[in-house]
DNA sequence: TCTGGGGTCCTAGGACCC
DNA sequence: TCTGGGGTCCTAGGACCC
């Protein structure tokens, strides 16, 4: 058995927990730059604000219904979904950390009523955490999907699937005629891994809900689609083809990208968020243990500006060596990005991605004809971190990414961040009555 | 005026090898 | 007239996820 706990509304409940005015009201979290709704109450559900629509199109409700949007505080929802998943953890033996707000837990061996313990755990969570949950349990990870999407649906749409199935749904055994009941009562783009492309394909084929699909031949799905949406086929029945990955793999790629908070023209400013973006890359590279053979890097406009002229190109380079040297890769970035440049056009978005990653070994033996990073660079680089960890990102930067009291006209709109609540001391909550 | 940022896996087809 | 068979590797593109 297979649990999947996650945080309803994520991101919208992470905020509410330390502005509890904000309960019950309409709310929306926004992406970068303050561009569109990537999370959003049940309130902000109901006024019929989709996931990813422009703030622009939104921003009307917040004088006709009372709408709040507030910028998106990426560090605060990451330690807050720290907390949770150190709870959810106390449900079983196993546990996979899946996304920033969902976990799979291995349930094997686990004595008792489950559904009873699943509730215990999501009460935990809810008081001492301050985030409400639902969890799905079932044979398989795509079963337990389905599950956690009945158990926040029962909630959130009473009528649809059995009451009795909110906020914690246990998976029937497939002679229950429930399970048939909830199979049929799912569309079959609710399925996980079956995307909108392949929800219009299956129903060209007939198969509408998730029972449907269950009943489809396995053989005939993958001549015809793919050997994944086989296995969610086999998964939908009850067998297993998904393991549980309690270690995550290693990233296969890295990225840094961003959208700048207005359209940029000057080489000079490009060149300055291109160093900042291969900077944080390199961090996060470092930070995996890697090295890079490939960096890519690219410069485009906005293809919502219909009368400007466009232009976009991400052309990679290979790297001589692999390496982990903030320097080195920025100069690669910014080597492409000066030949990418065309003047007269409005820059909307740059980024830079590493790629063909690899172990870093300190003591590498030098046979390759390109020249290794050598040893005083790693200590460089070691420093460097560590100085930014202490005294926080950027105190230590190349001075390509700009200087102290430059005006950095690239940088990214967050008119409407709430403050660090859990990771910054200056802001933690004060309580000023006793 | 204003539209995010990160990832993964699979497949088909071409280049190339013996 | 008639021109093999079996591999591997790489890349681009498409689909999915949160």
């Amino acid at each position: 058995m297979i649990a999947l706990l996650d945080g309803n509304n994520f991101y919208a409940s992470c905020e509410r927990v330390f502005r509890p005015s904000l309960n019950g009201r309409p709310l929306v979290v926004l992406s970068n730059n303050d561009g569109c709704a990537i999370a959003r109450s049940e309130e902000a559900k109901a006024l019929g604000i989709k996931m990813g629509a422009p703030y622009f199109q939104i921003r009307h409700l917040e004088d006709q219904a009372g709408l709040v949007a507030l910028s998106a505080n990426f560090a605060l929802y990451g330690d807050m979904s720290d907390r949770m998943m150190s709870l959810a953890a106390g449900l079983g033996h196993r546990q996979e950390i899946y996304s920033i707000d969902e976990c799979f837990i291995d349930l094997a061996g686990i004595p008792g009523d489950l559904a009873l313990r699943a509730q215990k755990i999501q009460a935990r969570i809810r008081q001492w955490i301050g985030i409400p949950t639902c969890i799905g349990m079932a044979p398989t990870k795509t079963l337990a999907k389905l599950a956690n999407h009945i158990a926040k649906s029962a909630e959130r749409k009473p009528g649809h699937y059995p009451p009795e199935f909110a906020q914690v749904c246990q998976w029937p055994s497939v002679h229950d005629a429930t399970h048939h009941h909830l199979l049929q009562a799912t569309p079959v783009g609710e399925v996980w891994g079956v995307g909108p492309r392949l929800t219009q394909q299956l129903h060209e084929a007939g198969i509408i809900t998730a029972l449907d699909l269950s009943r489809a031949d396995p053989n005939t799905i993958q001549r015809r689609w793919s050997i994944v949406l086989a296995k969610t086929v086999r998964e939908l029945n009850g067998t297993a083809c998904l393991s549980l990955d309690e270690v995550p793999a290693e990233k296969q790629q890295i990225a840094c990208t961003r959208s700048f908070g207005q359209t940029v023209t000057e080489l000079s400013d490009l060149l300055e968020a291109i160093t900042e973006f291969a900077s944080r890359a390199a961090e996060k590279l470092r930070k995996q243990g890697s090295q890079a053979g490939q960096v890519m890097a690219f410069i485009r406009t906005s293809p919502f500006r219909a009368n400007d002229k466009q232009h976009s190109a991400y052309p990679t380079i290979p790297l001589p060596a692999p390496t982990s040297d903030t320097a080195h890769i920025t100069e690669v970035a910014c080597a492409i990005v000066r030949h990418l440049y065309k003047k007269g056009h409005r820059y909307a978005k740059a980024g830079v991605m590493l790629m063909d990653l690899q172990p870093a070994r300190h003591e590498q033996m030098c046979l390759a004809l390109g020249e290794n990073m050598p040893a005083s660079r790693h200590r460089l680089m070691t420093a460097l971190d560590n100085v930014n960890h202490r005294f926080g990102r950027g105190t230590l930067h190349l001075a390509s990414a700009g200087t102290a009291g430059k005006q950095r006209h690239w940088e990214m709109k967050q008119a409407r961040k709430t403050p660090g609540y859990t990771t910054d001391w200056k802001a933690l909550v004060v309580c000023t009555s006793v």
